[in-house]
DNA sequence: CCTACGGCTTCCACGGATTA
DNA sequence: TAATCCGTGGAAGCCGTAGG
């Protein structure tokens, strides 16, 4: 099974961990990047899963979409046939209990969002986004807790919710769904694709400013700062772990790129904010290879392709 | 071990952008 | 508009690696 659209960590995640590598993170943002890893992490466990299926089926990982005016996001899209899976994934652990439609901590009142609310708007927006496309496919919507050491208390039982132990079965019933896609389907997945969206407007960062982030290179493994250039390969003074020094020059451009969408790429800002970078020359070059230049002389700058 | 080669660095002059 | 600034490209040389 090839993904059709393959998943990438969101803007808002490798934003935060920026800013959380750079400046810290207030207790909210905090725990805001920390749920961000965690579900990350569970989608990526359930792609693992559903990347061994045989099935005919197109599966869409990670969209972001609007339809009318509302944005809404989905874990995963597996477009069959004669119906579609909408899949969203929870990385919840602990006790929980269900209450009245409301998700709590077990033994405490923190609540969290129900997903199954979530999912249903999702539903709701994409059942018309079809329609406008002129399909009718039916959905059929899950809500995957895909952590073994999560229960759910109380639950009803036609509450679309699977649980871990719930999976293999599951996944045998994806792999068993009739399907027999034709080129329209094909078009159809294209078209949705091409709808994602890479940047929500929903997502609010905290505020920052160039000069309060620590500049300098981390390495990619351990997000260690203490990182040293040898031989046109950066080294981690604390795991050790090496990296072509252009490949790091283009990880900290994006980084740029990511928090600062207006700045304009030059030579002389990235090597301030990769600090440790013996040569401009070699920024130069990297810049060079990788992304595409605009003007000339002192206006000289770069822009991603 | 030697050699060839490619990629990288250093150095410098050019000339367009910036600023008053 | 003129003077100054500074990023860039090219030349030349260096270094590491691969292959004999």
């Amino acid at each position: 099974m090839d993904f059709y659209k393959k998943r990438t960590p969101s803007a808002e995640m490798l934003a935060l961990r920026s800013l959380y590598l750079r400046m810290g993170l207030a207790d909210s943002d905090r725990n805001q990047y920390f749920n961000l890893i965690k579900g990350y992490q569970g989608e990526v466990l359930f792609d693992g899963m559903t990347k061994n299926l045989t099935c005919d089926c197109i599966i869409l990982n990670d969209l972001l979409l609007s339809f009318g005016g509302n944005e809404f996001q989905i874990d995963t899209l597996m477009i069959y046939s004669a119906l579609i899976y909408l899949i969203d994934v929870k990385n919840f652990e602990g006790d929980h209990l269900y209450d009245k439609e409301k998700l709590y901590r077990l033994g405490s009142d923190y609540e969290l969002k129900n997903p199954l609310n979530q999912i249903q708007r999702c539903e709701t927006q994409l059942h018309q986004m079809l329609q406008s496309l002129g399909w009718k496919l039916p959905i059929h919507p899950s809500v995957i807790f895909i952590n073994p050491d999560f229960t759910l208390y109380q639950t009803p039982i036609d509450r679309p919710f699977l649980y871990r132990s719930q999976l293999n079965r599951f996944l045998q019933k994806l792999n068993q769904t009739p399907s027999k896609l034709t080129a329209k389907h094909w078009q159809l997945a294209e078209k949705i694709a091409s709808l994602h969206q890479t940047q929500s407007k929903n997502t609010k960062l905290p505020a920052y400013t160039y000069g309060q982030l620590k500049k300098g290179n981390f390495c990619e493994k351990c997000e260690s700062f203490s990182v040293t250039v040898k031989d046109r390969t950066m080294v981690c003074g604390t795991c050790e772990h090496k990296e072509p020094v252009g490949a790091a020059i283009m990880r900290a451009v994006r980084e740029f790129g990511l928090l600062f969408p207006g700045e304009r790429l030059t030579t002389n800002i990235i090597m301030e904010w990769c600090g440790i970078i013996p040569s401009k020359k070699c920024i130069q070059n990297t810049l060079g290879k990788h992304l595409e230049k605009c003007g000339v002389g002192r206006g000289s700058y770069y822009v991603f392709k």
